[in-house]
DNA sequence: TGTACATCAGTGAACGCGCGTTCACTGATGTAC
DNA sequence: TGTACATCAGTGAACGCGCGTTCACTGATGTAC
């Protein structure tokens, strides 16, 4: 049956936020056309009226996962108050490497969920990665209020901690907590 | 037609080599059993002579694929002039950052290749995952010199910087190549 | 505003394909004598 | 050492399954008058 335009704009954006949930949550291949329709409350064979494949879906989910970090990032960077700027940048590192962050995978840093799978996915979602993690460190470095040469590979080098800290940590969560749980502490610790 | 007991035992391990390298390069779903026994000189029909699954196999290649590494911070951890042993584990270091580990995922850290997929693996590869993680930062920590609950934090924080920046220069290393090489860099230049 | 009709988003059966796995068969190896 | 036979690793066709995708159909929406 036909549906009214608002529906149909409503309908094609659930589908588009179910997958990147998904996606980051079990991998690309992993989420089959139907069970993403269904999470959205949909069937299977309407996918193709929103989206060309499963393709362009994914590409397009690999752009949508980095704005709420770039938002955040954004924010922080634009406080007027530089100990404001940096107790909040703080609170932002904490968060990143916090056990909530770990066992959230489908809504946590969207790198750490890609960035193993994304050199042998298709051309379009590494390009829509790539410019999302450029923008993110441009981002990062803003809000750690890092300028020059040094400070940008200073903040990149903070960055690759706390993102190898999270992406090990989750690995060996279900297996060695305890582990995982230092692995996370080690991170958080850094200034 | 049968085969000498020393060809099985080749094939089994060409097979399980085979599978190694495979994995680490393309990821587990993406290799096929078929592929990986025609990588081994073999058809896929005789797989179930060596292995029970594919399952069993992959678990097989998780633990395998650590041997390597913990040899090599053995070696130099085991170094007994302690001038000696701090410019090897700089050279380890080095090494693991550069352009050459980033251009050969096949070979280089098995944890870079599988840390992203392996919470989703089958329990058999978590848990030989887990165990060859564990063991890696026991010999990373031995081979940096670095001892107590201090040490071992700064070991554990200084190879999530090393593992961090290898695995986003890896995500980017087609599509933005020159900061694929900026991050590689930056990781580098810490002490 | 009301009516008639064309549009098109949603549905679910069906498709083709690739995968892991099974199986009947082959023939050189290993063994019993 | 030589011979006869059982063993079993390797082969490739065939299987069942799940996936992405297609398609004929439905019926409420949107539009033309």
């Amino acid at each position: 049956m036909r549906i009214s335009k608002s529906q149909t704009k409503d309908n094609r954006e659930r589908a588009l936020a179910a997958a990147a949930k998904l996606f980051r949550e079990k991998g690309f291949d992993a989420v089959g056309v139907a069970e993403l329709m269904r999470a959205a409350g949909l069937t299977h064979g309407g996918f193709y009226n929103h989206f060309d494949s499963k393709e362009a879906l994914e590409a397009e989910s690999c752009a949508l996962v980095f704005d709420r970090s770039l938002g955040r990032l954004a924010a922080i960077a634009d406080l007027e108050d530089p100990d404001a700027r940096r107790a909040a940048f703080a609170a932002y590192r904490q968060r990143y490497v916090s056990q909530a962050s770990r066992d959230a995978p489908a809504s946590a840093c969207p790198m750490v969920a890609f960035a193993g799978d994304i050199p042998r996915r298709p051309p379009a979602s590494r390009e829509a990665f790539a410019e999302g993690l450029a923008a993110y460190l441009d981002a990062y470095t803003r809000a750690a209020g890092l300028e020059g040469d040094a400070g940008r590979a200073e903040a990149i080098r903070t960055f690759a901690t706390l993102f190898g800290a999270l992406a090990l940590a989750r690995s060996v969560a279900q297996e060695r907590p305890e582990l995982s749980d230092e692995i996370l502490q080690a991170a958080g610790q850094a200034q």
